[in-house]
DNA sequence: CCCCAGGGCCATA
DNA sequence: TATGGCCATGGG
C-alpha cells in the first residue's frame, strides 16, 4: 500500500495500517496488520460488539479483495511472453478497492491531469478543510468529507485550496447529485452490467471513460475495466511492450485481450510497474 | 524555460 | 466524429 505517496485517509505504521471507519452509526479506528500467513484486523478506538466487527471484517476483506482467488490470473499471466514474470514480482498484489462510491469518483477528478503528488496535497487539503476526524493518540485521522458537506462548499473556497476551476465545479457537482439522491452505490449497483454503468457514470459532468473505468474498479470490483487514455497505463505498456513511443488504442486492447475477467487486475499490476 | 503528469469539457468545423 | 485550447501546479 505504500507508494511513497502521502494519502490522508489512511495511515502506514510499521506492519500495519491504520483508517477511520464508519459502521451503521458508529465510528471506529480500525487497525490491519501483517500477521505471517494472514491479516488480522482490530479495533483500536469506538465501540466493540459482535455487530462492529463483522462489518469490520467485511470491510478488510472488500478495501483487499481477499474473497478472490488470484489462481486463475496468475495462470494466464504465466502464459504470457511479456508479462510472466509479474506472477512471482507482484504475487500477493491485491486490488485495493476504494468503497466509498463519493470518494473514489472525487478521487478522479483530483487527479485528473496533474502528477500524482501534487494530486494527493490537493485531496489532503479537501479533507482536512471539509471532512471530520477522530484522534488516536494525539493524531487526527480523517473521514473523506460527506457530499452534504461539499455540496455547500463555493468554487472560491475550493480554489484557494488550488482546486482548478473545473475540479471545483465538478466535485461540487458530484456531491449534490449524491446528497439529493440521485447518485448512489446502490443506485449504480441496481444496472444490469458493467455497460450500463459505465454509461450512467458517463452522464456525470467531470467523469470521463478513464474516470468511469477506475471507479467500476476500485469502487463496485469490476473486473473488466481498462483506463484507456490513462498516461500511467500508457507508460507502463509501452515499457512491457518494448515500444519508443505512446501505444495505441489497439495496441492495448490486444495486450489486454487473453485476460478477459482479470483485466483490471492487469491494470493494477502494470501501474505497479511505474512504483 | 520547457514539457507533461494515473483527463475532461467545450468550441469549432 | 475529430481536433485543439484550456485548466492549476510542481517535478524533471
Amino acid at each position: 500500500m505504500d507508494r511513497g505517496y502521502d494519502d490522508c485517509l489512511y495511515s502506514i505504521e510499521g506492519d500495519r495500517v491504520i483508517k477511520p471507519l464508519q459502521v451503521d452509526e458508529s465510528r471506529i479506528l480500525l487497525e490491519v496488520k501483517d500477521d505471517a500467513n494472514a491479516l488480522e484486523f482490530g479495533i483500536l478506538a469506538g465501540e466493540v460488539s459482535s455487530s462492529i466487527l463483522k462489518k469490520a471484517a467485511d470491510y478488510v476483506s472488500e478495501w483487499f479483495d481477499l474473497e478472490r482467488d488470484l489462481a486463475p490470473y496468475y495462470g494466464q499471466l504465466d502464459q504470457h511472453d511479456r508479462l510472466s514474470w509479474m506472477t512471482d514480482r507482484y504475487h500477493g498484489l491485491r486490488l485495493m478497492g476504494i468503497p466509498d462510491l463519493f470518494e473514489a469518483l472525487c478521487w478522479c477528478v483530483i487527479g485528473q491531469q496533474i502528477n500524482l503528488t501534487f494530486a494527493y496535497r490537493l485531496k489532503r487539503r479537501l479533507v482536512e478543510s471539509y471532512g471530520s476526524s477522530i484522534e488516536y493518540e494525539s493524531k487526527q485521522h480523517y473521514y473523506f468529507p460527506a457530499p452534504e458537506r461539499l455540496v455547500n462548499v463555493s468554487v472560491d473556497e475550493l480554489r484557494d485550496l488550488q482546486f482548478s476551476r473545473q475540479k471545483a465545479e465538478y466535485i461540487i457537482g458530484i456531491a449534490g447529485q449524491f446528497a439529493k439522491g440521485e447518485m448512489s452505490k446502490e443506485i449504480l449497483s441496481a444496472h444490469s452490467n458493467g455497460k450500463q454503468m459505465l454509461k450512467r457514470l458517463l452522464k456525470i459532468r467531470g467523469v470521463g471513460e478513464w474516470t468511469a473505468n477506475y471507479v467500476l474498479m476500485k469502487s463496485l470490483k469490476k473486473m473488466n475495466c481498462i483506463t484507456y487514455g490513462d498516461t500511467g497505463l500508457q507508460t507502463a505498456v509501452s515499457s512491457v511492450l518494448g515500444l519508443d513511443r505512446k501505444p495505441s488504442r489497439q495496441e492495448i486492447e490486444a495486450l489486454f485481450a487473453p485476460f478477459e475477467d482479470w483485466q483490471s487486475y492487469l491494470v493494477i499490476y502494470l501501474w505497479r510497474t511505474l512504483s
